[in-house]
DNA sequence: GACCAGGCACATC
DNA sequence: GATGTGCATGGT
C-alpha cells in the first residue's frame, strides 16, 4: 500500500510531465486576482474574463473606484460572470473589507499572517474557503493549498479520500504530504483544475485520462 | 434542451 | 452536522 503522500507527489509529477506549466493565476496584478477569484464561484473562466473586460474598459478596475460605483452598474458589466447580483454585494463586501483593513495596500496585506489573514477574510460576507485560499496563494504567494470540487472529484475516485469531508480535511493532506512551497501549491491546483476540465467533470469516466494509471 | 462551470449563504430538519 | 435551495450567464 502505497503512501498518500507519495501518491499525492507522484499524481503531480505525472500531471506536469503530460500539461507543463499552467501560468496561473491569468491575471495582471494581485488586485485583479482578488477580484476574479470572487467572479470564478462556481463560473467558468471565460466568463469571467468577460466580466473583467468590461470593467477594465470602463477603467474600474481599481479598490476605490469599486467601491464608489453604484451596485446596479457593477451588476450591470459583471453580468457575463453570472450571479451578478450577489457576485457585486461580494465584491463590495470584500473591497470594503480590503479598504478598511489594509487602506486597498497588497503589501500591507500580505505583511498579514496567513492564517489571520484566512480567518479575516472567512469573515467577509461572500467569502467562502476556497475564495480565501486563492486570493492568499494567487494574489500574495503565500503556501496555501486551494481546495476545489474538481480536488474532491479527482481524490474520491482514487479512493484517496472520500467525499464525505470538509475542506480543511482535504487541505490537511496536502499540506502534510507536500512542502510548504507556494510555487507548487500554485501549480498543483492549477494543473487539478486542467485534467479535471478535460476529463474528470460531473458525470464523465474518466477515459484517456493521464491519471487513469493510479486508479485503484 | 439538459448539463455544467475554478462557491457561498441561508433555511430547515 | 448533514442536506437542500437560490443565485444566472454562456459554452458544449
Amino acid at each position: 500500500m502505497k503512501s498518500t503522500g507519495k501518491l499525492l507527489k507522484e499524481i503531480y509529477e505525472r500531471l506536469y510531465k503530460t500539461y507543463g506549466p499552467q501560468h496561473w493565476w491569468p491575471a495582471e496584478d494581485p488586485f485583479e486576482v482578488m477580484v476574479g477569484a470572487i467572479l470564478t464561484q462556481n463560473t467558468n473562466w471565460k466568463n469571467v474574463e468577460k466580466a473583467i473586460d468590461n470593467l477594465k474598459r470602463e477603467n474600474l478596475l481599481d479598490p476605490f473606484k469599486l467601491q464608489r460605483v453604484k451596485p446596479a452598474r457593477l451588476a450591470r458589466l459583471i453580468r457575463p460572470a453570472g450571479y451578478f447580483n450577489i457576485k457585486a454585494e461580494r465584491l463590495k463586501s470584500f473591497i470594503d473589507f480590503f479598504i478598511k483593513e489594509y487602506s486597498a495596500s497588497v503589501d500591507a496585506m500580505k505583511a498579514e499572517k496567513p492564517e489571520e489573514l484566512r480567518k479575516k477574510l472567512l469573515e467577509v460576507k461572500g467569502i467562502g474557503p476556497e475564495t480565501a485560499d486563492s486570493i492568499i496563494l494567487y494574489a500574495l504567494g503565500h503556501p496555501v493549498f486551494v481546495i476545489d470540487a474538481y480536488t474532491k472529484r479527482i481524490l474520491s475516485r482514487h479512493r484517496i479520500l472520500d467525499g464525505s469531508h470538509g475542506y480543511e480535511t482535504y487541505q490537511r493532506l496536502f499540506h502534510e504530504s507536500l512542502p510548504a512551497d507556494a510555487g507548487l501549491y500554485n501549480e498543483y491546483h492549477a494543473l487539478i483544475v486542467r485534467v479535471g476540465k478535460e476529463h474528470c467533470r460531473a458525470k464523465q469516466i474518466c477515459t484517456g485520462c493521464p491519471l487513469s494509471v493510479f486508479l485503484p
